[in-house]
DNA sequence: TTGTAGCGTGCATAAACGTGCAAATACAAG
DNA sequence: CTTGTATTTGCACGTTTATGCACGCTACAA
């Protein structure tokens, strides 16, 4: 095993266990206790984790901690998600993803909305919880953690019984040639899943998210039909987009 | 367990209770008393709590409110939810009801617990999202907000395919009469339906619901398997409950 | 004021740590 | 193919850290 791979391993239990005990590790992999800790420390100094007698932690709560994440909702998101509230129209059926942009989405929305929203993010229902005039239907599924949203057969089945008008998916990767991403492979499967169950998709990307591609694809970027976007992207691309047949709006023009 | 990740586990209960009991801490980690009463010295020194005879208490007035909203959750609820944690066995696949009462179940769990927990309420979710080795099922619905719980045929449809060992069910009315009942047509056939798809069904009952019946009636007192009480409920009840063939576990009765 | 539970200190032991070094391996240049 | 260099890994060594216990002190309650 390389030294890259092992250093990936290592990430990889820290990210599912919240810890990583180098000693088990250790013997796990049937290398030296010593091989581990010089690791852990070469980890530590990249800053991708925190080393701690025994082992090591995840560098702050943030990552396995949604709740933290989205007190540094840029900027950006929050522009984005509330251009995109400005989207949807009385009374339509819309499709909201989880994740932090999609959650700015919603509390950019009027109280007095009338909608009917569906979301496979429990974080997003309740976000959704004090707004009176909207019908909120879950989707249920397996709870993947690091997006809080239902994933899996389960969920799959249950939007078959849905027809939207508009889906507002967040991705973490849009890229011209690598088209819309995101670094789970059920994830991606589910948000192609809801495209399918709407009549428009539009896609929200922040800033970072352009021009990025994620490991895993989730469909090619024409098959959108919107994408909402910083003012700051780049002309290029908010070009490249118009080009691929997709409404482009761009939030925080003032 | 590592120094660093038991100054965090001791941080977080002081989070969740307001307080630390020093004796009680330590035998629940299966150290020695000294080895805590250390580490709650060096987290004084850092300024992360404050030192107090017995243990420690939180330091700032914001940690303390927090500690504040916890106790709005009824002493009786607080209670009956520790009580009711205590009953899971690892790896059971568990049922876990919507309300304050139920939540109160999922705080009082061990950050190491590993277990599947189905839910059909979103808040509930959530606040499992921490409890890295928990495996969290959401059945979806309609969300119903008054309990914060998913209902309607897709909830049902979606419950057919789990089998639990155990459903831990809330409820408004615990009646010799008129049963187990609630204040929702559609959340009572829900818990109804729960409690079909799961070995045991254990109701969770603080003070203000005993010998009250609400308007929906879920099923018979009888075809629950357990309840979980507070110290308070009057003799007569707890016996009736015997009586009727059900586990009764009597919780803060110190 | 008197007893007990909690406290802090010092100490011993064991585990984990970092460093230096040497063997093994990979890789590039000759 | 050989040689030289850089990297990686495991080991030995001394150091640091963590933990439990023993002891005497202190705070709190009866």
């Amino acid at each position: 095993m390389m030294t890259a791979e092992r250093k990936a391993h290592l990430l990889d239990v820290l990210h599912r266990k919240g810890r990583i005990e180098a000693k088990l590790v250790a013997a796990e992999l049937g290398l030296s206790d010593d091989t581990i800790r010089r690791d852990l420390r070469e980890l530590a100094a990249e800053g991708k984790l925190q080393r701690v007698h025994g082992g090591a932690l995840p560098k702050s709560p943030a990552d396995a901690n949604l709740h933290h994440r989205q007190e540094i909702a840029s900027q950006s998101k929050q522009q984005i998600g509330k251009t995109a509230a400005a989207l949807i129209k009385p009374n339509q059926i819309v499709i909201v993803d989880g994740g932090t942009t999609a959650l700015q989405l919603v509390l950019n929305l009027r109280k007095d909305q009338r909608n009917t929203v569906i979301t496979h993010s429990p974080t997003i229902a309740v976000a959704l919880a004090p707004y009176a005039e909207i019908t909120v239907v879950m989707i249920g599924g397996v709870l993947f953690r690091h997006s809080m949203v239902n994933v899996g057969a389960a969920a799959v089945e249950a939007m078959s019984h849905i027809h939207a008008d508009i889906y507002f998916m967040g991705v973490t990767g849009v890229d011209a040639k690598a088209g819309l991403s995101t670094g789970d492979y059920e994830e991606a499967y589910v948000k192609k899943s809801l495209s399918n169950r709407a009549a428009d998709t539009i896609v929200m990307a922040s800033a970072e998210k352009l021009e990025v591609a994620s490991p895993y694809v989730i469909m090619p970027i024409a098959d959108a039909s919107g994408i909402v976007l910083d003012s700051s992207a780049p002309r290029d691309f908010v070009k490249s987009m118009r080009s691929s047949g997709l409404e482009t709006h761009l939030s925080g023009s003032s």
